[in-house]
DNA sequence: GTCTATAAAAGGATAGAC
DNA sequence: GTCTATCCTTTTATAGAC
């Protein structure tokens, strides 16, 4: 009863919940919501099967918790990028190294940008919830003002920014789909996917 | 007992079973392996639940089976750009260009291409097996010496040339997942996805 | 060949001991 | 707080009537 081990618990319990949804992440990652159980979330965790139960309420909660997580991660990612100073086109450069390397080292903040890519194609349903509960501007939309500013000064090719900014995060979803699966050891040079926003009779110096 | 009825039943028996693989394809494609019910099959198909198994013996087999047609699609589609005379540059744009409309159209060319490249990051069992079975070398190794041939005519950028084939088909894998969920409405431009194979200071042209 | 009804298995969720 | 054992729903697979 008294206040100190309460507090004390409170540490214990947010920890556990945090070494869950680090399991679970990955577990989701590798084998997708649907063929994810929960008791690959449990080995995962070290933890018993029906100890998931006293700190989530179901795998729809994990799910939705994590998607959250994710989109609030990426969304910091980018207006980390937009609120400094480089070029336009840097600050693509920067997004998209950051997100490899994350990926490429095994990094939740690169899983992360893989489960919100996965939760705005794959129609879950706790996935959907999660992303309009943010009924903010989606985060990707936070970069096409970027790309506009990199076409008005050049650096980007013309051509509608939108439709520009979702060929990029898919080709590094594709990217990341194949190096979490191991059919890629490691992921290519990040300058490559860059050439996606070359001008087509310029060079990027 | 007529031999004409027993051949004609043949013929029906053929029909339903790709009339059932047509199904699916779309059903996997849009949910995945483990998502998909066999129910939705069933439904897809406008047959009964039952029916399913009588032709065919799991939803492993049938999965299997679409794997296998999906490889052998992509593998017809990249022989024939091979076997043609065009430029290197212009055999990968052909490719892409088919597999866009393809994607863009909802055709089963386009969704075999998707299931080929799920089957590869899934991890599914019966995909795997299916793609081990055509132990023969896989489709997109097929294409490496085609960008080597363009490397050394200067129509494609330098570069590990596994690497950028695998970067070009991650990229337009994660295009059309984009598209078959609905998330992008139509295909963009495959020219902003032939950027990645253009060398740097130089035009295309 | 096709369907409906049922069995069998898998996986999510809960209960209760410690 | 943590675990083991059990329940219950969902889904795969089979049986048997027509």
């Amino acid at each position: 009863m008294c206040p100190r081990s309460e507090q004390a618990n409170a540490q214990v319990k947010d920890d556990r919940q945090k070494q869950i949804l680090a399991a679970a992440l990955r577990v989701f990652i590798h084998k997708g919501f649907a063929a994810a159980k929960m008791s690959d979330i449990a080995t995962e965790a070290g933890i018993s099967y029906g100890l998931m139960y006293h700190y989530f309420q179901s795998k729809d909660e994990i799910y939705a918790e994590l998607v959250r997580d994710a989109v609030d991660s990426s969304k910091r990612a980018i207006e980390r990028v937009r609120a400094d100073d480089s070029e336009p086109i840097d600050k693509m450069r920067s997004l998209a190294q950051n997100i490899f390397k994350g990926v490429g080292k095994n990094q939740s903040a690169g899983y992360y940008f893989v489960l919100m890519m996965e939760a705005m194609t794959s129609g879950v349903y706790p996935a959907r919830a999660a992303l309009h509960s943010h009924n903010q501007e989606r985060p990707l939309g936070l970069l096409v003002s970027v790309v506009e500013e990199g076409q008005h000064k050049g650096q980007i090719a013309a051509g509608d920014p939108t439709e520009l900014v979702l060929t990029f995060f898919s080709a590094i979803l594709g990217l990341a789909s194949l190096k979490v699966s191991g059919t890629m050891t490691s992921m290519p040079d990040s300058e490559i996917l860059m050439r996606i926003f070359q001008p087509a009779s310029q060079k990027t110096t």
